[in-house]
DNA sequence: GTAAAACCTCAACCAAAGTTGAGGTCAAGT
DNA sequence: ACTTGACCTCAACTTTGGTTGAGGTTTTAC
């Protein structure tokens, strides 16, 4: 068996082949396909075999994991990419687009705490109901699990 | 048998009032005790009494927390307290300072990789080897679990 | 034609940061 | 006295992003 050329498009990259050049550990690429991050084609022995795409997509997805956004997020900004094409610049672009304004929120987020732990140094107001730090609500959006409520008014 | 005076300092607090007051879960304040970031009296039942100090341990806690730093590393902070005596103001002030120190890393860091994500808007250079988001070393630290190796210069 | 390198699947395991539940005890109000 | 709510411990489970290993197959290279 064989005639590879005909089961599996020439130019197709073996799953090691993928992992040394994407720097991505071939369990995570097995990994990244069962969450539907990545698709291979098979070979008649059952080797996965990428398409030349798949090292743009894997770069992107490392791109966006580092931006802070967790994978679930990345495969549905991967599968609303267009069908049956291979994706264009600007179909990248798009992304970016989308992530860089995610990234400048958390940025926006980060450097507002800065400013109120500049603010809080040397006061010792975290202890102070009304200190903005303890008090997230008042000046944050919850970020991950904050704290679910505080006290109304006591102490 | 009685006398809490006795066996707990007056004026604690039990778990329940811990959690109403600084919103957080009972269970997670378990949680935190397992792992050293607060410490309780027991009364002679073998509830735990927590001294009005905890709060504003707590409070830090979720402040650090928002940073993005990791509990045990809040633990090791919290652990180089100064013993013996409660924490001053310049005491949490100094804590407050380190963490804003690597806040302002993160931020920084974020900023670069936002400025990269400008540059490549566009000109789909993702997929491009020159690409500084496609080679992380470059230009930044490895954050997270980054890739571990890229392909020295082949492709 | 055979041996080694690469690949396959599946299940188990890891860390972080908790949450949930079972089964039992303590404390407080009436 | 007794019921109810708060508390106790311990173990198991959750999610995210993977890694590790066992046991078996395929491909490649000599």
């Amino acid at each position: 068996m064989s005639n590879p050329d005909f089961a599996v498009p020439s130019g197709t990259l073996s799953v090691g082949e993928v992992a040394r050049r994407s720097g991505v550990a071939v369990s995570t690429l097995h990994f990244y396909e069962t969450k539907g991050l990545i698709r291979s084609l098979r070979t008649e022995g059952n080797q996965r075999r990428y398409p030349r795409g798949v090292l743009r997509r894997v770069a992107v997805i490392k791109v966006a994991q580092r931006t802070g956004i967790p994978l679930a997020s990345i495969q549905a900004a991967l599968a609303a990419l267009p069908q049956g094409r291979a994706p264009t610049a600007e179909d990248w672009a798009a992304l970016s687009r989308a992530w860089q304004a995610e990234l400048d929120e958390r940025i926006r987020r980060l450097n507002q705490l800065r400013d109120q732990l500049d603010d809080c140094i040397g006061c010792g107001c975290l202890s102070l109901k009304t200190c903005p730090l303890r008090n997230p609500r008042d000046a944050l959006a919850a970020q991950g699990a904050g704290p679910r409520l505080l006290e109304p008014d006591a102490d």
